[in-house]
RNA sequence: GGGCUGCUAGCUCAGUAGGUAGAGCAACGCCCUUUUAAGGCGUGGGUCAAUGGUUCGAAUCCAUUGCAGCUCACCA
């Protein structure tokens, strides 16, 4: 309190200091996070990891270890074909098995599952995220969690009273706590007939009426649903941290049980907040992965930049619904880090309070190492009409900037190629231009309209005569007063002729950035 | 029925370890008797949903109410 360090109010930091209060100090601080991966991941899940990778980066900063683990938990039944994939008739033969021997008809993998997992593994380093992978299915098969399940049997009537707590229809007589995948069909259309009391489960296959008695010790069959597999696992890793979503958090959900049963395996709950769902502006498809068409973190990386995504996720406390622009809002973006940039290296005024807040989403944002020099700040809208002028051509565009430095080119052309791709797929068609070429059809003008653009020839072909490109701009105007051109005309015809298009950018500004060397070869053809 | 979240400028939203209400867009004005502005500078605009409480001080904390949304009570 009464020191005048300021203390981080940023919500990675205070998660991290609420595990070490909670969970004691401890050699290393276990943070979990995982999904099913039974579809395409997408946007909102990624939150989860995200938001586990900058607790977990804090709890670094404050100098502590951190084991990272993310469950794949592949060892879900099948349940639905996905729209988007191929051979759904193929797919539908394999729905009750689990999600590992189901193939993955993309050819991404040896099965669907390890496709969709792959397809994650694959992109998360370049945001940064780096974690330890799980996978259950492999757990389970190779029965390492035997004992677990045989504990889950041993209180049996135990769990069933905590869940029925909050059930509307209570669980039936013979309802037991783990579910078992048929051997003879892989499927779990199986009912459970008896326990040994120690290893020993015995169930009856009901799609064959087969009967088998199977030990959990070396067969790869039987499993935990998932309000017990969590709470087991918890204890068996000893989880100190897992944010989960708002359907696991609310009274009677599975983080409320969860945290009961996990006394049963003598752990306890870990830290958790609530992290709200995100949505997603400005393009079609829907977030959900039962829909088929996704936005998954790829989809988001092709128009923000590793630091922009990760800072949308920084900037935002989880508890809150935020929407991932691909509109216009993208600018807005863009624009918002700049200005969080110029804070972090005090090209920016800032009270102290608004500077250690923006620093230190500044910090989290970065990939790896913080960079000891800010990037080139070049207004992200200014960048956008550069790349149409010339095409797209990232490397003609960093030419033009003669103050560039070494260090901040990689960044630029990362940044370019990005807003290359938001302006040719997302931007609004008023936002789109192309300079005309030569090979561009000549526009239909009037004699007049031909005389004022071969007089703003002469005068863009000694622009530099001009002391800036207002006096260039007020002079310009002559071009239409001269001969009683009505200006208004005058610019559309001039836009039409460069651009296409009846407005653009303000004109003088745009030509003398644009160059006479582009600007001439086109009206010198009227 | 239970739980959670939100309600702040015309619009979209920041802002909660309590300390003079902010941004972007829109509007308006000027640069400019010189575009149908994708530019620059500037201006105006709010009983922070309502009521009550705690406090020297509340958008912020507590209670109640209203409205909106999400979620659980199947599966995972």
């Amino acid at each position: 309190m009464s020191n005048n360090k300021i203390v981080s109010t940023h919500w990675a930091d205070i998660n991290a200091d609420k595990i070490i209060r909670e969970r004691g100090e401890k050699d290393c601080y276990t943070c979990a996070s995982g999904i099913t991966p039974s579809g395409t991941v997408h946007i909102g899940n990624f939150r989860e990891i995200i938001s586990v990778e900058l607790v977990a980066r804090a709890l670094r900063d404050k100098g502590k270890n951190v084991r990272f683990i993310y469950s794949w938990d592949d060892y879900d039944v099948f349940r639905k074909v996905p729209k988007n994939m191929p051979e759904p008739e193929l797919l539908e033969g394999y729905l009750r098995k689990p999600i590992t021997l189901v193939p993955d008809t993309l050819g991404r993998a040896d099965n669907y599952a390890r496709g969709n997992e792959l397809d994650v593994e694959k992109i998360l380093p370049s945001v940064g995220v780096n974690p330890e992978y799980l996978y259950q299915a492999a757990r389970y098969r190779d029965s390492e969690y035997a004992e677990g399940i045989k504990t889950a049997l041993e209180h049996k009537d135990e769990i069933k009273a905590i869940l029925n707590e909050f059930r509307t229809q209570p669980l039936p007589e013979d309802w037991w706590p783990i579910s078992v995948f048929s051997s003879f069909t892989d499927k779990d259309n199986t009912t459970i007939l008896a326990w040994d009391g120690e290893y020993g489960v015995t169930y009856r296959d009901d799609d064959t009426n087969q009967e088998e008695t199977i030990d959990l010790r070396n067969t790869p069959y039987a499993k935990l649903p998932w309000r017990i597999d969590w709470p087991m696992r918890w204890s068996r890793e000893g989880v100190d941290f897992e944010p989960a979503g708002k359907d696991h958090h609310s009274e009677g959900g599975s983080f409320d049980t969860s945290k009961r049963i996990v006394e049963v395996f003598g752990g306890k709950a870990p830290v958790s907040f609530q992290y709200d769902f995100i949505s997603i502006k400005g393009r079609g498809g829907k977030i959900s992965s039962s829909s088929g068409e996704v936005i998954s973190l790829y989809d988001v990386l092709e128009v923000y930049t590793p630091e922009l995504c990760r800072y949308m996720f920084v900037g935002t406390r989880p508890n809150t619904e935020f929407a991932i622009s691909f509109d216009l809002d993208v600018l807005k973006i863009y624009e918002d880090y700049d200005k969080c940039e110029r804070i972090y290296f005090g090209l920016q005024s800032a009270n102290d309070k608004k500077k250690a807040k923006e620093s230190r989403i500044y910090e989290l944002s970065q990939v790896k190492d913080i960079p000891t020099t800010p990037s080139y700040q070049i207004p992200f809208r200014h960048l956008c009409n550069l790349l149409q002028i010339h095409s797209g051509d990232i490397e003609a565009v960093i030419a033009t900037l003669d103050d560039i430095e070494e260090s901040q080119i990689e960044r630029l052309k990362q940044r370019c190629v990005c807003a290359w791709n938001w302006i040719t797929t997302f931007s609004p068609e008023d936002f789109r231009f192309a300079l005309a070429t030569e090979d561009t059809p000549v526009v239909e003008v009037t004699d007049k309209e031909r005389t004022a653009i071969k007089a703003l020839a002469e005068k863009v072909s000694k622009i530099e005569t001009y002391e800036n490109a207002k006096e260039f701009g007020n002079d310009m105007y002559s071009c239409a007063t001269d001969i009683e051109l009505e200006t208004s005309d005058f610019f559309k015809i001039v836009y039409k002729a460069l651009i296409g298009k009846e407005k653009g950018p303000k004109l003088a500004q745009f030509i003398e950035t644009c160059g006479k060397d582009k600007i001439l070869p086109i009206l010198s053809r009227y």
